[in-house]
DNA sequence: CGAAAACAGTTGATGCAGAAACTAGACTCT
DNA sequence: AGAGTCTAGTTTCTGCATCAACTGTTTTCG
């Protein structure tokens, strides 16, 4: 009745594949911005959902949202970009419960002097070894994995340009 | 001189998917363990490793080696751990800055309970949905993202079983 | 209307992760 | 031998992430 289905040593080999770049490439990219823009990922993330947004402005639950963090988390995150005068809060008159948060031109700014550097190391580390076929495989596998964990895939910006 | 290359949209699609699937996957992985078994997905992990070897017992650096983490993370993880009886710290006599890590059976136990659910749903989410076709292709390309990180790929552990 | 439920967001407690400084034992090389 | 260097591991400090409890507001619906 419970008979356990474990991993094929394929499978295996790939899984561990995937938990080592996932750890690996994280932890790099968060090396790398923190010392070259002094910007954790998690700012960097924030930067780009807002920046992708026409007016530059979100709902807090609507950045929550795109994030899919916890409000908690969000909600210190953003106090403490606040502080660095990266994005501002404003207060919604529609819904007294609710706040905007909006980019300031310090957190333009901030993620414009980022971002080259950063798609630089995607790039070099994924993109550029792979085939446009290979780039669609990856993309269906992704999405069906997202499915599979019941979150709703993630479109990407207008113009492609904050990765 | 420096045009940035940004990311073509379907590159930029699949990025995103990488970045979402990357958080949810290890944001449900470490709920569904800490629910079901009391363990963090860290514990997991070192317990996977200490399963792997022959005699259930590694040195700090091999652990460290292993699981690529900066060694005050493991020293602390392991401390913890040890509190909780799931491993326990020997001395070691050749080298007496060294300390080996031994997995007890209360930690052996904790594995086994955790593994076949933890399995299930690796092969949900990921492997079911996969062809060996596709198996392949990932692991390739991530054998690649870890080369060009300048990281080692992973083996797989003899058996398949600890995922 | 008005009570109950749902929603938006914050706060407090706790535990975890990373960088750098630190301790102490082992190597190296003349 | 012994000065300098390297290696193994711990500790300190600081910041971040999560859970649960909480405040205040809006919605629902009988």
């Amino acid at each position: 009745m419970d008979e356990v289905k474990w991993l094929s040593n394929d499978e295996q080999v790939a899984w561990r594949a995937w938990l080592a770049v996932n750890a690996q490439l994280t932890a790099r990219m968060n090396r790398d911005l923190q010392a070259k823009n002094g910007l954790s990922l998690a700012d960097y993330d924030v930067l780009v959902n807002l920046t992708d947004v026409p007016d530059r402005s979100l709902r807090m639950f609507e950045l929550g949202d795109k994030l899919q963090w916890e409000k908690s988390r969000l909600s210190r995150q953003v106090m403490r970009m606040a502080a660095r005068g990266l994005v501002e809060r404003r207060e919604c008159l529609d819904d007294r419960r609710g706040a905007f948060v909006d980019l300031t031109p310090a957190g333009l700014e901030a993620i414009r002097a980022a971002a080259p550097e950063h798609v630089k190391l995607i790039r070099q580390v994924m993109f550029d070894a792979f085939t446009p076929d290979e780039v669609a495989t990856l993309t269906k596998l992704y999405h069906g994995v997202l499915e599979r964990l019941e979150v709703k895939p993630v479109e990407a910006a207008a113009d492609g340009s904050a990765a």
